[in-house]
DNA sequence: TTGCTCCTCACGTCACGTGAGGTGGC
DNA sequence: TTGCTCCTCACGTCACGTGAGGTGGC
């Protein structure tokens, strides 16, 4: 009746582990060696093989070694809840990482159309980006993200140009004390409608989330700096005025 | 020049940390308060607070402490790199972990229609798993799942088990050295292939996978012991003769 | 005798949590 | 004087990796 007996690095190899893990299984109680030689060199027998194989499926399904321990050890039931539980937290998990993904793609989207990049420009991607998360769905974000990606870097910057060049006539106008809806203006309205179409990508719930976050934020905040609140009002009459 | 000073309790809670976390903060030298009182109690200046909002926004986006500390030491272009690394790892992760998630659910499937869920039962299914994820790919697989669960538990129960009183008629004719190809089989031939609808949804490309799992592995393993060589080889005969 | 394998400590990891035992400030 | 806050150790976490220093087996 001489059964098969493996050596500690054997056995490691054969499961693809370290001699330290099996040391460490052991100490833990999960396989102890079937037995041991004078030297005390450990010896292991075919159970203990069966019992490694279960082990490291179950940790293939990510079980931890105590959750582990459990579950061989103990009959039924059990093991349904143990897999059901990992179920329920890895989708958690998931969930949490597919949220912290499109943050982080937004940022590197913002920090990459920085020419210099620094803490603080990310920072304030990282609020524009929180106030974001706030007025559309991820369903929406993921779309401007979308959007982005396909005019690619050089054509957002562009936009992002025209902008500035936009509110700076505005504020010019403004500043000379132009009635916000005199018809010299008119050119400048409709430039502004077709930006915002070119960022809404003329979607109508993007629109309304936009307009609502201009409407319920501080509007410097919400501007990034671009728009002082003299300048909101201003637009905000030519708006009203314009019909 | 009085500046205003937080103790170690009131800016914890303004940042939602624990006071440990500060200690530990400063032990591993990211943040260090700006003096201490006679009686070494830490006093933070405003310094310290905008150093720690960063030190939070960056630890919101995965990053280790040891990175954190090293974006804010550095000037630049290492902060894009750092949060690209960011990206890619977390996608990685997330793409493990989904494909992780297909195993559980599979393996939660089986083990839920087993009355008597045991680890045995748990390998067996991981194995049935791993040998499908060989043939199908995770499209059909997700396939197979949803049609599995819009069934639900008491039809693929049924269905398992008219597979099995299927196949004890088909071994009762092999055994009684009945002509495969007999005209008296064709009612269970038919039955079979309704079966094999049934498991495929009538999607081809599925039915194809299925087919090559049977023909390339080994037979007994395949189907988990419900057909022998004998029996697979009967089958075959009745095919090709049948057309 | 020379490698290779094995042995038993024991420290390190990452971001703190959780006491223990003592002092400071309103 | 009584709470509350603060202080400094120091151990524990999870699944091992990585030596250190020594012995066993072909």
């Amino acid at each position: 009746v001489q059964k098969r007996r493996w050596r500690i690095g054997e056995l490691a190899r054969a499961a693809g582990l370290t001699v330290r893990a099996l040391h460490y299984y052991e100490a833990i109680g999960l396989i102890s060696p079937t037995e041991r030689t004078e030297a005390r060199h450990r010896l292991y027998g075919p159970e203990c093989v069966s019992r490694l194989y279960r082990v490291l499926a179950l940790r293939g399904l990510g079980l931890s070694l105590t959750e582990i321990g459990r579950c061989l050890g103990s009959e039924q039931g059990e093991l349904e809840v143990v897999v059901g539980r990992q179920l329920a937290d890895l989708e958690q998990r998931i969930d949490e990482q597919t949220r912290l993904r499109s943050r982080l793609q937004f940022i590197l989207g913002a920090l990459h159309r920085n020419e210099e990049p620094s803490i603080e420009g990310l920072l304030e991607a990282m609020e524009a980006m929180t106030m974001f998360e706030r007025y559309f769905s991820q369903d929406q974000l993921a779309q401007l993200r979308d959007r982005h990606e396909r005019l690619g870097d050089d054509a957002v910057k562009q936009g992002e140009q025209q902008w500035a060049e936009l509110l700076a006539e505005v504020e010019t106008a403004r500043r000379n004390g132009v009635d916000p809806t005199s018809p010299d203006l008119s050119e400048l309205w409709v430039r502004m409608q077709g930006l915002i179409e070119q960022f809404t990508g003329g979607d109508p719930a993007i629109r309304q989330s936009l307009q609502n976050m201009y409407q319920t934020e501080d509007i410097t905040q919400a501007s990034r700096g671009a728009v002082s609140p003299e300048l909101w009002a201003y637009m905000q009459k030519a708006r009203s005025g314009g019909g």
